[in-house]
DNA sequence: CAAGGTGGAGCAG
DNA sequence: CTGCTCCACCTTG
């Protein structure tokens, strides 16, 4: 039986989060897409402004089932300000992760508020982000607006998106400003990978970055599953 | 200032 | 292939 060998290189799913054929591994962009165009509808915010703004903000959250797990989705007037699934690596729920980002605002529990937006947010990886409401530093916004840079099915090196916020030298740090965004998927930070190709890690786990990138790429790459020999 | 982080290159086994 | 060392540099406390 010919089953398709996964490179030894790439870790397997341990356990069936999501049902997927499995695709064959996307090269790295070497360099990032010129950009087409910012959402026009993201807000970042400096740590100081956030702090300002924080006072008055009500954050609507709520959790949801998804194809990859339960996710938490926080909302806001000014956009949506958390997406994240159940718990980290690290051990951190959500829920406290989305009060010590924002622990001056009022959050109050309505997954009536968040519903919609969890309905629709697997429902294809092209579709346009809602309005967002992100809070970082200089470093991190730009980092953030890189990664929302590669499209959806592709993949690129830390050091393609290092090069393209214009310190090629930063690499590790453009890892520690994608793994502290606040909305992953959105914020496509499960789009870059070690430049061998290797996933190797992930705030949520491996197999989870995994599961996203071979659904984005099953997605957005349907010609590949007509060259796939059949199991 | 020191430590840590979603890296990368080089080398040994 | 795996594992280790060293280097890199921005953020956080």
């Amino acid at each position: 039986m010919a089953s398709p060998a996964l490179p030894a290189s790439t870790r397997r799913l341990s356990a069936p989060i999501v049902t997927l054929l499995p695709t064959a591994p996307v090269p790295p962009l070497s360099r990032l897409p010129e950009a087409v165009g910012q959402p026009p509808d993201l807000t970042p915010l400096s740590p100081e402004a956030a702090r300002a703004l924080g006072d008055g903000l009500v954050i609507r959250w709520g959790w949801h089932d998804s194809p990859f797990g339960r996710v938490l989705l926080a909302d806001s007037d000014r956009g949506l300000c958390w997406l994240g699934f159940e718990r980290a690596e690290d051990g951190r729920d959500g829920l406290t992760e989305l009060a010590a980002a924002w622990p001056d605002a009022r959050r109050v529990s309505d997954p009536q508020a968040t519903r919609p937006l969890a309905d629709r947010l697997f429902d294809a990886p092209t579709a346009p982000p809602p309005p967002l409401l992100l809070k970082g530093t200089a470093f991190q916004i730009a980092v953030w607006r890189a990664l929302m840079r590669i499209p959806p099915g592709a993949v690129a090196s830390y050091e393609a998106v290092a090069h393209a916020v214009g310190n090629p030298a930063a690499l590790r740090a453009v890892g520690a400003a994608g793994g502290r965004n606040p909305v992953c998927v959105l914020v496509p930070c499960h789009r870059a990978v070690q430049k061998s190709g290797v996933i190797h890690r992930y705030r949520y786990g491996v197999p989870l970055k995994q599961a996203l990138l071979a659904w984005e790429q099953g997605r957005c790459e349907p010609e590949r599953r007509a060259t796939r020999p059949p199991p």
